[in-house]
Parts: C-alpha cells; sequence; structure tokens
DNA sequence: AATTTATCTAACAATTTTGTTAAGACAAAA
DNA sequence: TTTTGTCTTAACAAAATTGTTAGATAAATT
C-alpha cells in the first residue's frame, strides 16, 4: 500500500490514474492485450494483423506485448484456442438436446447457430480464412472438431433415418444438411459487405434483414428434409 | 521509359509491338508476372502476399516486378480488375437465359454457377476476404456489381412474380434466393480445407463429393421455391 | 528492512518487405 | 557500325514490422 511511503513528500502525486487502487476490478494489461489482439487477428487476418496496432488499441508500448506473449504467433495461438472453445459449446448448445423431435431439434439448432453467428460475425471468417491460408493450422483445430461433431452426427443421422423410414422426412446424410445449413447461416455474414452494398435498402436495417434471414435459413433448411406431399 | 499501367482501358496497349500475342509465342514476363500474382494473391491476399515469392514464381527478379507494375498495389488491382470481368461475364452466362421457364432457368444458373466456382476455386474467397480487411475496396467493384446484378435481378424478380401469381411457385424476393444460391453454392469451396478434414472419406474423392455437391445445391434451391403442398 | 516479483518503459537491434537506381545486355532500326 | 530504346541484373536504400535488453517502479513477501 501507499501509505508506508511518505517519507519526504507524498509520493502518490507520481502514481499514474491507472495504478490507483480502485474497488472495481480493472482488467489487467494482459487482457487488455488479448482484447485488442481478438478484435485485430479477427478483422484482419494473421498476416494484416501489426502488433503495434494491438499495443496502441490495449494502451501498451508492443515491447509489453512481446513481454507477455514473446511473439505474435503466440498471441495469435491464444487468441485461436479461446475462440475454439467457444464455437465448441455453441455447437454442443446449438444441436445437443437429443430430446426433441427432428423437425423441432433442427429448427432449434438452426436458429440458435444463427443466433451464435450474430453475435460473433467475425468469427467463421476468421476460422476459415487463416485455414485457407495456412492449412497446418488445422491441426490446431482439428481434434478439437473431430471431437465434437463425430459424436454429434452420428446421433442426428439415427434420428435423420429413423424419422425418413416413417416416411416422415426425405433420407439425407447429415453432413449435406449441416453444410447446408451453415453455409446458408455463415455466407451471409462472411459477404457482408457484398451483401449490403448490392442489397441496397433491403439491408440497411440490419437487424431487419437479419431477422429475414434467419427465417429464410430455417425455411430453406425444413424444405429440405421435409417430404413433399404432392 | 517504362511505359506503365496508367492506362489499363485496352491491356493489349500494355504489351510493346514485338512482344504482341504470337499465337505460339512464349508469354512475356509480363504475363508471367501477372499469373504468378494471380496465384500468389488469390491463396494468400493482399497481406500475405510477398512480391518476392510473386517474382520468384514467375521466374525473374522482384525489380522486374517493379519496373512492370511499380508497386504492389498496382499488381493488385490488375488482378482485380481482371477477375472482376471473368465474374461479371459469368454471371450474365449463368442467369441470363430468359427465353428458359423459370425452374428450368434457376436449375440452370444454379449448375452454371457452381461449375464456374468449381473451375475458379479461390477466387469467391478471395473478393469476399480482400473487401472485408480493407472495405473502401467495394469502391473497386461496387459500380461493376451494380450494373450487372440491378437488371438481372428486375428481370428474375418478374419471373418469380409471375409464376408466383399463377400459383406454380412460392412468393420470394430474388436478392434472398440469388444469396440462398450462392452460399450453398460458394460456402463449400471457402471452407473446404474444414470441411474435408470433417468430413473424411467423403469428401476424400474430390470429383464425386463436388457432383453430390452440385446436385444438392440444385435440389435445395429447387426445393425453396417450389409449391411445398397442393 | 531487504529481497523478490510482476509490471512497465525507452531505446535499440534484427529481420522482412518493399521500392530504387545505375549500369550493362540485347535486339531492332538507322 | 552506330544508335536507340527496351529489357535485365545486382546492388543498394527505405520503410515497416517484429523482437530484445537494460533497467525503473510499485507491490508482495520474507
Amino acid at each position: 500500500m501507499k501509505q508506508i511511503i511518505d517519507t519526504i513528500d507524498d509520493k502518490t502525486e507520481m502514481l499514474h490514474e491507472w495504478q490507483m487502487p480502485d474497488d472495481k476490478q480493472e482488467p489487467t494489461k494482459e487482457q487488455l492485450i488479448l482484447e485488442a489482439a481478438e478484435r485485430e487477428f479477427l478483422l484482419k487476418g494473421y498476416d494484416g494483423a501489426r502488433t503495434m496496432a494491438i499495443a496502441e488499441a490495449a494502451g501498451v508500448t508492443h515491447a509489453m506485448l512481446h513481454y507477455y506473449f514473446r511473439t505474435k504467433e503466440r498471441l495469435f495461438n491464444c487468441i485461436v484456442d479461446s475462440k475454439m472453445q467457444t464455437m465448441g459449446k455453441m455447437l454442443l448448445a446449438a444441436f445437443g438436446d437429443e430430446r426433441l423431435p427432428l423437425l423441432d431439434r433442427i429448427r432449434n439448432g438452426v436458429e440458435r447457430h444463427f443466433d451464435f453467428v450474430v453475435a460473433n460475425p467475425d468469427l467463421p471468417r476468421f476460422f476459415i480464412n487463416e485455414i485457407y491460408v495456412r492449412p497446418d493450422r488445422l491441426n490446431l483445430v482439428r481434434h478439437n472438431i473431430e471431437k465434437i461433431a463425430a459424436p454429434l452426427f452420428a446421433k442426428l443421422q439415427r434420428q435423420l433415418d429413423e424419422s425418413a423410414a416413417r416416411g416422415e422426412t426425405e433420407r439425407i446424410d447429415v453432413r449435406m444438411l449441416v453444410l447446408d445449413l451453415m453455409s446458408v447461416n455463415i455466407f451471409v455474414f462472411i459477404a457482408y459487405p457484398l451483401v449490403e452494398s448490392v442489397f441496397g435498402d433491403f439491408a440497411a436495417d440490419r437487424a431487419r434483414f437479419l431477422a429475414l434471414r434467419k427465417a429464410e435459413s430455417v425455411e430453406i433448411i425444413l424444405r429440405r428434409i421435409k417430404k413433399h406431399t404432392i
């Protein structure tokens, strides 16, 4: 504490604002760097991100960034790990509820997945792109993905097969369906600046447009598996 | 001295007399640089691309690259312009045939668009990403897009409305439908390394997998607009 | 009080990447 | 053959970016 140091003059004047003890827990510099790095990496990608820009956004000198994380690559990996966990949890939360009837489960999954992407609009593009540019990064995520996707796919496929056997839905490979689902849910965010430009007034009100898109996703996926009763 | 690309209107003007495209003449250095630059930029993006890597791939020193194109940015813009034209032509070719009945026109459009993406698998990701990272680049392409998209959309919307009025298809906004179409056609390529990893044996035979995906795209889009029940 | 620890700063070093220049090689024209 | 302009190379320069180090400071620990 500072009351110990009352030697000659009041040294509290030498303390900087940010060093003052505060009731509220202020984020540590390390956290600030992580948050700034997340924004920078998600927006610009590894190659486009600049460590100095991250440091500046975090309000520290770039030496601090290297002090805490040593290299740009290590800082990047911290972000990747953190985001991987976020995505894994989301997938389970969106599609993991096995008690629901098939169509409800899928509708629910589409909607929750869509909501997740709304809340994390840069995340899919970030992963997809970093892996495209440097495919060796797949190893950072492959195990994580397979551990979650494989059992989820197996259970969903069984439910799909049962439903198809009863003649309630079309027979379809769960991987095709999930790929369809992710395509319609994610693409609009990946291409958002382009979509906004082409759509004009249609996409001007973002909230309204996204609500329409969400409904469209549900519609197109359910239509894909519902029986055509001609 | 160097008559560089300040006027890019007609590409042949960039070639010198003795360089004129002869039937069986080896490509000029300039051509080689452009081809190498296209590969590098499409794969790695502007930030990840290295002018020296481009020069090396083209078999020239990097000084040559600057001699012909002065800056990385100018070389990049050459590639963007060239690819924009390619995409514009494709869109018209895929959806421009107005004599076909609606469903045939759409099926045809989906298939031709899919084929184009198969032939240019990096192109959508390239555009989408460069524009995301630096939205000011929209100005390079906006005019081009609007000139092609606006009339195409208008005509397609009319045909959709007429069909819906006859009760043959569902009523839908053409922009939603095109966005759906692009989503299912493009996303699988943007995410290909991830998809390949998750799908395993399913995607191991690329040609077979892409054939399945093409059929799936047609199926999901046609199901979206066909009347569901009678 | 003395020591240790975590945090921080400023200056500097190293590396990578882009961009420039001067001089020579070469083919075509004169 | 000489001249002319294009093309090429090697070396250099400049800029941007990442990474390092020697300390300073405040707090925690002993």
